[in-house]
DNA sequence: TGAGTTAGAGTCATCCTGACTTTTACTCTT
DNA sequence: AAGAGTAAAAGTCAGGATGACTCTAACTCA
């Protein structure tokens, strides 16, 4: 509304504001560990906290710049194996929080990615003075604006529960059908039918039995499935909708 | 991997890379428009020509720098409407593309939109040498990886259009159901059952029945229905997961 | 050996969906 | 003025999915 200025220019960023927006990387990772009241699984996050100015020693979200050689991917994956030791097996960009007013003085536009990991990863990450694991959804109150951030990537985990083949990558190689309820139920927050799940289950295309079962528990025991399908489902991942049929023409 | 680097600071952007990636808005913006061959309506988005180098003299998609005082909201938007002409009616986040190959020399993030507006405003808007439309999803080679972002922004129209309140955007204030109907047939593809689409829309909740007629047909005048439901889903628009009760504990 | 526990299969009524038919209300042509 | 043409709107029906529930199998522990 401002600007005179040609109809697209990469070129003209930097010509024009004096203070460009740094840009962060920032991860909001889950990961499945019990309830210390129930034993039942439940969600929980790792924090780390801030060893500088603003918010000096608030608990904020993981993150960093972005390396020159890095992409966005990779610098989300790196910054989380050195700031919390974690490997995660499912990670995917959240959104880009761009705010004017999120953080003081120089601006600061952040790109959010979101991780799963499995507990067993979960249990060897790092955990000292400035990097502890919080109970979702209360984490209290978070540097910057990364309670907003937390709230946002819980409800996109329900929101792909639902209908996506996401559940998976909390748990291990392989799973029985009652831990992979547990995770829909620890997620989702509701209680479902054991006999109902199994059955939708059982219609899945990229779930398969094994031939090994778990043993030690004091009942029958359960039946090993592994998950064959895909996990990711970034831009580059996705089915390239361009080169698929018009099914209005066919027929 | 590489960095001796403390757990959090984004005070060290500017330590470390010597030439920061700069960052960009882009968007994709898709209206409905008539096929040329079958008259019936069919998605179009509009590409401006690069004036500039890289790729200078081929088609991309509008966009520019980020404002200083702008958030990556407003700075979409400011820039749709200087390129363009346009004002959509529906604008939310796409995705963030951060490839270190995707542009020469100075590296450049780009956080995309994408925007659906109404097609007598997409009649409006400018159409010269430098800016035109093209019939998605043929839209010949495009600059940087311009041709990636719009495969996953067609996606993910249509993977929003399957369960969501999006194909309002496309239409007016007051709309016929044979018309909703024709946006869900261009966006998907493939054609619908006129009476099934009809029950659903009736049991849908924010659908709400005018007492107005369409005049002017060779057949009996529809009715002219009005959406009472909120478009965007935004992270500041979504509801609040964490205030939500639990299921489980009712009843 | 029997009680306790969970796995896993099965039953049944209900809702939702896709495919189709019928009736209604308008315009255009003869 | 009457009938043909067209799309709106309502109704019908079979099949599949879903939620709630019951029953049997297979293990461990006291």
């Amino acid at each position: 509304m401002v600007y005179q200025q040609p109809a697209y220019g990469y070129a003209n960023v930097s010509e024009r504001a004096r203070q460009p927006p740094a840009l962060a990387i920032s991860t909001v990772i889950f990961a499945l560990r019990p309830d210390p009241e129930t034993g039942r699984p439940a969600l929980w996050l790792p924090l780390v906290r801030r060893i500088r100015e603003p918010f000096l020693g608030m608990w904020a979200l993981p993150g960093g710049p972005l390396g020159a050689r890095e992409s966005l991917q990779e610098a989300a994956a790196g910054n989380l194996a050195q700031t919390t030791g974690l490997t995660p097996k499912y990670l995917e960009q959240l959104y880009a929080f761009g705010g004017t007013d999120r953080s003081p003085s120089p601006r600061v536009v952040s790109i959010v990615y979101w991780a799963l990991v499995q507990p067993d990863e979960a249990a060897l990450s790092r955990q000292d003075e400035n990097v502890r694991w919080f109970r979702a959804p209360a984490v209290g109150e978070l540097a910057f604006d990364h309670n907003e951030i937390v709230g946002y990537a819980l409800w996109r985990l329900r929101n792909r529960m639902e209908y996506g083949s996401i559940a998976y990558a909390f748990l291990g190689d392989t799973f029985t059908l009652a831990q992979l309820r547990e995770v829909y139920e620890a997620v989702l927050g509701r209680e479902l039918e054991p006999a109902n799940f199994r059955r939708q289950l059982r219609a899945a295309p990229d779930i398969e039995a094994t031939d090994q079962y778990l043993q030690g528990g004091r009942h029958r025991p359960p039946r090993l499935y592994r998950y064959t399908g895909a996990l990711l489902s970034n831009p580059a991942a996705r089915s390239n909708p361009a080169t698929q049929p018009n099914p209005a023409t066919e027929q």
